[in-house]
DNA sequence: TACTTGCCTTGACAATGGTCAATAAAAACT
DNA sequence: AGTTTTTATTGACCATTGTCAAGGCAAGTA
């Protein structure tokens, strides 16, 4: 019983993914009989780097952390994804090994579903290889800026972009958020370290005014936090790239 | 006479693309057609982020640079590519903006072409489509790694990454490389400011025993620099990705 | 309620990288 | 060859971030 309501309920959760809008049915019912539900404990492991890839993942529920480590432990966070998004799908094109390690940060639901139907359904249906592309070229701007944030923006001030970007930006009055995971989690996110989280933390209340109660940040208005972040970065604010809906992300 | 003589020039660099390899003879004479041969002088700026893009490029000689840049002027290279490699060409998916600016380091000549051909070739020749996919995420490993070394590596470090990926890397003995552009473009490259780079080749050279001559540099043996350098990334020496052909950059 | 555990903050200090200014070296030009 | 311009290096100093250690706070547990 549990299991056929299970199934349906993957069925389901497959059938809304945007990235799949383009497939047909049989695609779909295929994918489905091979998906698995799978339960993440905090901090469990789905994979690590440089595993043979074989499935590729959809969070239905939780946070999962890609990063890569080096031989001494340091780590380096890739990307922290939620519901709704894709991870481990890149290994289909030239190698078949994952290029980050994968682990819940909470506990966590994700489908794992075999690569090898999505690469023969790639080959077979242009539109979803166009869909791929699509989601591809998307991530790859945000890696950009990514990177761009890391070279131009002190710690403080990607503190508020990230702040920025969890919030409506049209919104016109006061704001309030919740941060999505542990600030030392996002911390490593940003790839500053907790301890100068914190301090940097602290000095964006000052110099922006924006109230803090725990994980509860609460911004008068966007205008004073958005001068003071995108001050330093190539895009306008409100930022175009939150738009689009979300779909594949890792 | 000329003009003739550069069509077919052209028609052979485009025809020898690996991306374009599984297009059919039609295509590229289209695109052929409606390609140009652009030469740039140094410094010439081809484009600029946010740009209406109505055309891609493929690099034929020199360098050129990808950059973001906030209003201040300060700027993030994004990468700087040089003969073999494509750029522009991601604008097809999501938007029509250019996501960076482009500009010549030095003398350069590019080849241009017309983005929407790219754009229906792609939706109607899968095997184009698949070998995009492939480039981009080969492009995302990159950007992750890049990244990744931002974070955990310092700058003598990156220096070292940096000219380990200049040099065949399965060589035993000594290797002599030769910087490919200026060494403040180098830093750019990296990240970092003209004055860290000096000094971090400075110390890089004195901890690994490397010989500097202007933008001439021998190494006795690679292990020295690998091992000072790749002590803080996650992947090992030597480097994987670099043994797939170039084809796409960007 | 007391205890434990995990997360967060703070202080003191070290390391790294950025800035500004002066100089040196190299390359390009006449 | 000599001049000019660009690129690279160096020193002195500052700003930012990282490291280590201690303490605080809050949520969950006994």
């Amino acid at each position: 019983m549990s299991s056929v309501k299970t199934k349906t309920d993957i069925s389901e959760k497959i059938s809304a993914m945007p990235l799949f809008k383009a497939c047909g049915e049989d695609f779909l019912e295929r994918l489905t009989a091979q998906a698995q539900l799978i339960t993440l404990e905090k901090n469990q492991v789905l994979f690590v780097h440089e595993d043979e890839s074989t499935r590729f993942f959809l969070i239905t529920k939780g946070w999962i952390k890609l990063f890569r480590e080096t031989f001494d432990g340091t780590q380096a966070v890739v990307d922290i994804l939620t519901s709704g998004h894709l991870f481990g799908e890149t290994s289909i094109f030239q190698s078949d090994k994952y290029p980050y390690s994968a682990e819940a940060t909470e506990r966590s639901e994700v489908i794992s579903m075999p690569l090898s139907l999505l690469k023969t359904e790639i080959e077979a249906n242009p539109k979803l290889a166009l869909a791929m592309l699509s989601s591809m070229a998307r991530y790859r701007r945000q890696q950009d800026q990514e990177l761009e944030h890391r070279t131009i923006q002190n710690a403080s001030q990607r503190i508020g972009c990230f702040l920025l970007r969890l919030t409506n930006q049209e919104e016109d009055g006061s704001v309030t958020i919740h941060l999505p995971y542990d600030k030392t989690l996002v911390a490593s996110r940003l790839g500053m370290q907790p301890e100068t989280f914190s301090r940097a933390l602290g000095k964006l209340k000052n110099e922006t005014g924006i109230e803090i109660k725990g994980a509860t940040i609460t911004m008068k208005s966007l205008d004073q936090l958005s001068s003071y972040s995108c001050a330093a970065c190539s895009s306008d604010f409100p930022c175009k790239d939150l738009k689009v809906s979300a779909s594949s992300g890792s």
